[in-house]
DNA sequence: ACAGAGGTATACCGATCTGTCTATTCTTCT
DNA sequence: AGAAGAATAGACAGATCGGTATACCTCTGT
């Protein structure tokens, strides 16, 4: 009952649904259940309250697909898996990151297109981390090292079309061509 | 000096670069130097003003993207020409588009989530049009007939991936990495 | 026991939002 | 010449915005 998290929680799924600045704060109170002095005596202002709900969104999401690449082997299996795992967020098969609305790290640059805002840089930074991951399943591949940022950062363009492909255009099985995509490049590279 | 063109042109500049919520009608109003009156003479509302916003830039972007493939053979070096129009566009080098800021429709798809949206629609449609360019370049490939789309969603993906990653994570190369994945793809399926 | 932190509900403030209205001017057609 | 249409500037309305203030109510720790 952390009116804090609540907070926050409410609010994320509010700006992942309808975009961040087409939601009030008073809307906001009222799913949470929350009274409006108690949301400024834990944040200074609406954008403190943005920064901390995509910080907390970084953190679910980021865990969420570190917990399921450590279930298998770095290298091959992790690959097949973060496509999958891509997959199953995108077909709502995961109840943890709730219903599908794109990305909203891609949802919140879109809305604050400036590089030079803080939240801007928390989505480039998430995204960061993630590569982080997908970094990890290409070195255990054994591509030869100078390739190994250029691999990655190819593997990060698959995931993220794909994750546009199916909020934009509707194509569900947009993480299962990104996979049969990564390996067909993936064995150009390593032959 | 048509006031409805000024209008909806600089509606689009403001749009792009600041998100459509985070604009008002004010704002439009001083950019374009033209009252609020005219405004609501030419529109019934913000909403359809904006709607003409994402039909003019539809129509510009497609005409662009159609009329730079117009100049090569369809097929090999229509693909080509695609992924180099995308780098063209990523690195500002075209000054019809004006300053990359990602894609106009996915940004705003991101504030308008809903599918059942005209907004949305309009923004759908237009990727539609654009994947109907990317199709007859692979039908002049001489792809086998079944899976025309199958790679056409698989190209369109290449360059949403591009363009996500140019905008989102600032890889000004992401488009010339699309294209050399775009050929080990196309290669493993032409074999 | 009681101070203090965290909470509620709600009135309020100034600013800004979309949209309407008035009153006036410029342009164009016949 | 004169009517009609398109434009202007800007006041105004009503709603909502982010944020503050007031007054009161629980808990909890020492």
């Amino acid at each position: 009952m952390d009116k804090r998290q609540q907070l926050i929680h409410s609010a994320f799924e509010l700006f992942y649904r309808n975009g961040i600045h087409a939601v009030g704060i008073n809307q906001i109170l009222q799913t949470a259940g929350v009274a409006k002095k108690t949301l400024y005596h834990h944040f200074a202002s609406k954008e403190e309250l943005i920064a901390a709900v995509v910080e907390y969104r970084d953190e679910k999401f980021y865990n969420w697909l570190a917990s399921r690449l450590e279930l298998v082997k770095p290298g091959y299996d992790g690959l097949n898996e973060l496509f999958d795992a891509v997959d199953d967020w995108i077909n709502n098969r995961v109840d943890l990151l709730t219903d599908f609305h794109g990305c909203f790290f891609i949802n919140t640059c879109a809305e604050f297109n400036d590089p030079q805002q803080l939240i801007y840089q928390q989505c480039q930074q998430h995204k960061k981390k993630i590569n982080g991951l997908i970094e990890r399943q290409i070195r255990a591949l054994g591509i030869l090292e100078p390739a190994t940022h250029h691999v990655t950062d190819s593997i990060s363009l698959l995931k993220e079309g794909a994750i546009v492909m199916a909020h934009v255009q509707g194509d569900l099985t947009a993480a299962k061509k990104a996979k049969d995509m990564a390996w067909i490049v993936l064995a150009a590279y390593l032959s």
